[in-house]
RNA sequence: GCUCCCGUAGUCUAGUCCGGUCAAGGAUCGGGGCCUUUCGAGCCUCAGACGCGGGUUCGAAUCCCGCCGGGAGCACCA
């Protein structure tokens, strides 16, 4: 029957079919609208708990993005709780927890609209973190192991077990006591998981559960030496905080092993599903909170908001949209692929929302001054102030016989005839011609004749010659414009003003 | 090297679990055109992909095997 049908012509198969089930022809409609999210396994509507866990040693930046707005966009969809929970246990010396990288990191959701419920602190919780360790030592399913680091990689390597692995559980309990008392200094003793240290991954054999650290914390200084890693302490918070869901990058794949070995032996029932995504990485762009931290410092940047860093911050300032940045990430969606995508993306979604609220006005970078010759006498010439809706009003710029073009525009128009745009043709020169004013189908540039400085400041693209900041002069209105105004500069691009004053209009550059 | 993950147009993504309506959809980028006093927006249009090789099947992007390619982890960081 099969095999009947598949000899005839896909014409007489069409012609059959619409004799008999002509609806099977109809192509479904293609989904428009929003991206759906794919669902969560096991979500229940209202009962998710998700949980977002930034380590605060900086601004959140647009690589941390995948991860705190899949969160917040699944917490909502399922109308579930996120919770924001720090996770500010020690780190290491090469990566500080900054005291004020907290209320940076809020201040970062906030603008994004990442509605968190509550706020929690790791460094509140070693209490908790202890009681679990002690359970897990009192059952010998963990020892605390007195060999350096080195010996614990080569013993790891040749999967070979120290003598600590089989001490006495009395023995272990001591040594326990004695790092919770300060008798052990900083790397002389930590705890470990017992695996398998003949375990297939390498990276998974009886790993390092608590360290000492005798650095000050933040926020609760000198009170612990003995800090958990970051594994261990999801394995107990997570349990604790009945988080119902974990999404997190697939780099913290063996993180979900770990803690799930340890509800194993511990006998945890209620545990979260764990949902990965791949990783995120901009073309062109190296994201180095270290890099941004010494050039703030060197004073070649500004702070943590300066637009040529790639914060949240950063990006408000340059006029980005939160929207803007939740669809780009959700255009993603949750797969698994690693990719790499141009910033231009994201300057895409951002374009169409800004497009219509940007007003537009001339920016000429780099300014070059020239004399048109035989100009009929004119003050002042209007403009709109968007094309697209007339409506908005004009706007009126001062005229004349001096103006300035950019020196880009310069150079390449020099002895041609351009128009200047909204006021007249001329034979581009330092000695210009006036050749008319109606309006032809020819290059048009922008000018000023006298007007207000701009100094532009561009955001830090690797690999790039461009310069991160730009000089130049803005029309008169220009003047008028506000903190936080969106316009377009025609021919230059999006920018947010950041700042007027009688010297300078200071504007962040979004996009083209 | 070991462990794990992933391969659909230049880029991102839908489809893959449950093989047929997929002669593969969308977005972005690129080409062309229209419109527009911006290199912006809008409209129309063109181009462009199932990593490779076997197998199973009437039929494979979808299932199986092998290969190739990419990525992540292998810290007393997170």
């Amino acid at each position: 029957m099969v095999a009947e049908v598949n000899r005839l012509s896909p014409e007489a198969q069409r012609a059959e079919l619409a004799s008999i089930a002509p609806e099977l022809l109809e192509k479904p409609t293609p989904s428009t609208g929003p991206k759906e999210l794919p669902p969560l396994p096991k979500a229940v509507e209202g009962q998710v708990v998700l949980r977002l866990a930034p380590y605060p040693s900086g601004p959140l930046h647009i690589g941390n993005a995948r991860a705190f707005v899949l969160n917040d966009a699944y917490a909502k969809k399922y109308r579930g709780r996120l919770l924001l929970v720090f996770d500010d246990t020690i780190g290491s010396e090469d990566k500080p927890i900054l005291p004020e990288a907290y209320d940076q990191v809020k201040e970062g959701l906030d603008w994004a609209g990442v509605e968190y419920r509550e706020v929690l602190y790791k460094s509140d919780r070693i209490p908790l973190h202890y009681e679990w360790a002690e359970k897990l030592l009192a059952t010998g399913e963990a020892y605390v192991c007195e060999c350096d680091s080195e010996t614990l990689r080569k013993n790891r390597e040749a999967k070979h077990a120290c003598v600590h692995r089989t001490q006495d559980v009395d023995e272990t309990i001591a040594m326990w006591k004695a790092m919770l008392a300060g008798e052990y200094g900083e790397g002389e003793a930590v705890v470990r998981l017992k695996t398998d240290m003949a375990h297939p991954n390498p990276a998974f054999r009886d790993r390092v559960l608590f360290r000492i650290a005798e650095r000050d914390h933040p926020r609760v200084g000198d009170r612990y030496r003995v800090w958990p890693m970051l594994e261990f302490s999801w394995a107990v918070d997570d349990a604790l905080l009945g988080i119902t869901h974990v999404l997190r990058g697939k780099d913290l794949v063996m993180e979900d092993q770990m803690e799930t070995w340890i509800w194993d032996v511990l006998g945890i029932r209620a545990r979260p599903e764990f949902v990965h995504f791949g990783i995120l990485r901009f073309k062109d762009v190296e994201l180095s909170k270290s890099r941004y931290r010494r050039e703030i410092a060197a004073g070649r940047l500004t702070g943590i908001d300066d637009p040529r860093t790639w914060s949240l911050q950063s990006l408000r300032r340059r006029g980005i949209r939160p929207a803007a940045l939740r669809e780009f990430v959700l255009s993603f969606g949750l797969s698994l692929n690693d990719i790499e995508v141009p910033a231009e993306a994201l300057y895409a979604e951002n374009r169409k929302m800004i497009d219509k609220d940007a007003n537009r006005y001339f920016f000429v970078p780099d300014p070059v001054s020239v004399e048109i010759s035989g100009l009929p006498p004119i003050e002042r010439v209007k403009a709109p102030l968007h094309p697209d809706f007339p409506g908005r009003g004009v706007r009126e710029i001062a005229a004349g016989p001096k103006v300035h073009v950019a020196e880009d525009d310069f150079a390449k128009f020099r002895g041609k005839e351009v128009r200047l745009k909204d006021f007249c043709n001329v034979v581009l020169d330092k000695r210009a011609k006036f050749v008319s004013m109606e309006n032809k189908d020819i290059p048009k540039i922008q000018w000023v004749m006298h007007g207000v400085n701009v100094h532009l400041v561009l955001p830090d693209v690797t690999e790039s010659p461009e310069p991160r900041e730009v000089r130049g002069l803005g029309e008169p209105l220009v003047a008028a414009l506000k903190v936080d105004d969106v316009v377009q500069f025609e021919r230059v691009g999006f920018a947010r003003i950041d700042h007027v004053s009688k010297a300078e209009v200071r504007a962040y550059f979004g996009h083209r």
